[in-house]
DNA sequence: GCCTTATGCTCAC
DNA sequence: TGAGCCTAAGGCT
């Protein structure tokens, strides 16, 4: 259930298990995984993360795209593989693996911990195999059609490949020739991989940015400043399988390590005292995801309220969902 | 055990 | 714009 810090950490951990090394990549157990057989038996030689999505690329003109969704997850382990579960299951696994005595031997793990520098906290040998359950995506892509999916992403915060996805200048351009609302904006996969539902309602809180001011209303060294943060910010995404937002100054505890329920600012704190001015966090359905934010530190101005449903450009997902009698603010 | 919710995306209409 | 797909955890009865 990843946003682009989760892709980027599984990319990175799966380069220093797998890369280089011939890999057994099997279908599930109803074989809805077709593409199995394309690549199995053969080396892995990079693994590509833009955005949310994964590509292996076993050739110059084979890759093993993987999306994980909402629900998507890997689990890694040694030794013997578990038992097959869910309806779309692969399985990466290194040939000759889990032949060799070990002493975590069968034991899966599902490690989402990274140390605060990013780095991985445990040795990549003794991974054997990494199974994927849940992807949205699991398939094999062509060169022109892995191009063709980087062609249409807009740029990574976190991607720093030569030919780039990194240029945050296209998405600014973007942005402020829009007069959608910039919470809708920023979850946008062609303006800006990467970013998902909490990142979007904690960079938005971090910059005091009201989430339906239409893009081109937004000032260009706001949207510097976003970018600039969400670097740090997605880096050290993870903690203890937490993405945690807040900084130590505004947590009520204090403390250096974030304690359950102080890892955002307002993500599903709606309903709570914001921790930095006490008014109560509102909530909406927008555009079919739940935004979240703080009606005083990002000020809901008549003005762009009246703007935004003007151009029907932010809340008509919010609109519907009312007329449908599902809870909106509270 | 059932229901709701959730870090996403595509496609048909 | 709504339906559909996929998994897991937590709250409730």
């Amino acid at each position: 259930m990843p946003e682009g810090n989760e892709i980027h950490r599984w990319a990175a951990r799966h380069t220093a298990a797998f890369v280089g090394k011939k890999l057994n990549v099997l279908p599930g157990p109803n074989h809805r995984f077709i593409d199995a057989h394309l690549v199995d038996g053969k080396k892995l030689l990079k693994v590509h993360a833009v955005g949310k999505h994964l590509g292996y690329e076993f050739g110059p003109d084979l890759y093993l795209h993987v999306h994980l969704g909402r629900f998507g997850d890997f689990t890694e382990g040694c030794g013997p593989l578990p038992e097959p579960k869910g309806a779309l299951r692969a399985v990466l696994q290194r040939a000759g693996a889990g032949k060799k005595s070990r002493s975590q031997k069968g034991q899966p793990h599902n490690l989402t911990c990274a140390n605060d520098d990013g780095t991985q906290p445990f040795p990549p040998e003794e991974v054997d195999w990494c199974e994927l359950r849940g992807p949205t995506d699991c398939s094999v892509y062509d060169a022109a059609k892995w191009q063709a999916l980087l062609d249409r992403l807009g740029p990574d915060p976190l991607a720093h490949e030569p030919g780039g996805h990194d240029d945050p200048q296209r998405a600014y351009d973007k942005i402020l020739s829009k007069k959608t609302s910039i919470g809708e904006l920023l979850m946008d996969q062609s303006i800006l991989s990467g970013i998902g539902n909490i990142y979007r309602a904690e960079l938005l809180f971090r910059h005091r940015l009201n989430p339906f001011t239409p893009g081109e209303q937004v000032e260009l060294k706001t949207l510097k400043s976003i970018w600039k943060d969400s670097i740090p910010l997605l880096k050290a995404g993870m903690v203890d399988r937490r993405i945690v937002c807040t900084d130590r100054k505004d947590r009520p505890s204090g403390k250096a390590v974030a304690e359950r329920g102080e890892e955002h600012y307002v993500y599903r704190r709606h309903g709570k005292p914001c921790f930095v001015c006490g008014e109560t966090i509102l909530r909406k359905d927008v555009a079919g995801r739940t935004l979240y934010w703080c009606p005083n530190d990002q000020q809901t101005t008549n003005e762009q309220n009246d703007t935004a449903y003007a151009q029907g450009t932010s809340l008509r997902a919010g609109r519907a969902a009312e007329k449908k009698g599902r809870r909106s603010a509270p």
